[in-house]
DNA sequence: GTCTATATCGGGATAGAC
DNA sequence: GTCTATCCCGATATAGAC
């Protein structure tokens, strides 16, 4: 049973992945990565050109994924809520089927990016993009308020990715028994953010009203329950 | 005009700070730490033992930094809303005063702290239980109501590490005319952040009535403004 | 405490056979 | 397309003089 070369490739960018999501660009080892993969180095300079090759391709692998679902989510008749939900889906599922993707953006992130060329960049900038894409659609259906979106990035989209990529440290300080954490499941914490979103963006009701005037009227009499922390997802 | 052995010590630690922060611990060169701290290679394994030391040195002292301050607030007779607005405070004046320390934690998440020993880990272990006692006691005193302080830490906490670490690509982004943001201060992200946590935490006025009921009741009727991102801050 | 010089090893990358 | 063998540089770390 022959192996052709799209196997070989493949064989070659998971090995890569786990390389470079456990240690880094620069703290990946060629050598570590040929040998995970069944084959050898001269293999990943033949398919890929380079090291940073060989990283770049598996990075825009990711952000062309989560790109084209969520611009499929953008142009789609959904509600903007339902937009919101499912671009929290779109990181979140992307973090299960490439759990490299969360600690190698991190990195990257840290280091601002200086390996990306400006396709690649494109590429992750059209998520970002489309993001603000539903925040405008839904300001001007008036069920969001209007809302800066990198705040909003910031708040409610990059916690998806900063706690898919910090299992392994919780899990560190459980086996020290420093913390006793309480388990949590990725499907809870996606639950409870989505739920945060969706009502830290919302216009309410009430939208029309002036939310100055509202808020004095109302204040100590009665407040709707928005989700919180520790709502069960 | 003599130099003390602290100087040397504290040029090196600035360097290195520089350096790691930017390249991460494999991707920093003993050599241009050397270089950019005007002293030679020697001396870094002079003062520090290894690579690895003055790396842990640098993440230590951040982490006592933010867990005395952190102690502080949690041992003071303020409000508990106050303490968790002093929380994301003490991040944003580490972040501030301590630049390299944001994409510092970034990396060694990414890597699930490998490079950490128990003693560092219980260092950072300390903030995330300020953070856990102050939910608790706004609990207790009625004012938050019971919050999962993991998904708090990353909901509310975690942002400001993350924003902080990605001033650098966001410039990427704009410098290639990818995305035009609006630039974004630090203080208005806080700000932002502040008022959407204890929006989140708050227990409400009307806090002991059944959520239930009262969502059931009121919620087309009105709904008290709560922040949100793009507020003013 | 501070320096220069050097040991030693692993890294990315390539040549060239098959 | 796939392999082995190798080049060569840069890396951490240390020896030893001052």
């Amino acid at each position: 049973m022959k192996r052709v070369a799209g196997d070989t490739r493949e064989a070659i960018l998971i090995a890569a992945a786990t390389e470079f999501a456990a240690h880094g660009f620069a703290g990946a080892s060629v050598d570590t990565i040929a040998a995970r993969s069944r084959f050898n180095k001269a293999m990943i300079y033949y398919h890929f050109k380079s090291k940073q090759g060989l990283y770049v391709e598996i990075l825009r692998e990711g952000f062309r994924s989560v790109g084209a679902r969520t611009t499929a989510l953008v142009e789609s008749t959904l509600t903007p809520e339902a937009k919101i939900e499912g671009f929290i889906d779109a990181l979140n599922e992307m973090a299960a089927t490439r759990p490299y993707m969360p600690p190698m953006m991190m990195r990257e992130i840290a280091e601002g990016a200086v390996r990306l060329d400006p396709d690649t960049l494109r590429l992750m900038a059209r998520i970002f993009g489309n993001l603000r894409h539903i925040l405008e659609e839904g300001a001007r259906l008036g069920v969001f308020r209007p809302a800066d979106p990198i705040l909003t990035y910031f708040t409610l989209i990059t916690p998806v990715i900063f706690f898919r990529a910090s299992t392994p440290i919780r899990e560190a300080f459980s086996r020290l028994g420093i913390i006793e954490f309480r388990q949590i499941d990725a499907a809870a914490f996606v639950g409870h953010l989505k739920s945060t979103a969706i009502a830290a963006l919302s216009s309410g009701a009430g939208a029309g009203l002036s939310a100055g005037r509202e808020a004095g009227a109302t204040r100590k009499a009665r407040r709707t329950r928005s989700p919180r922390p520790g709502d069960p997802a």
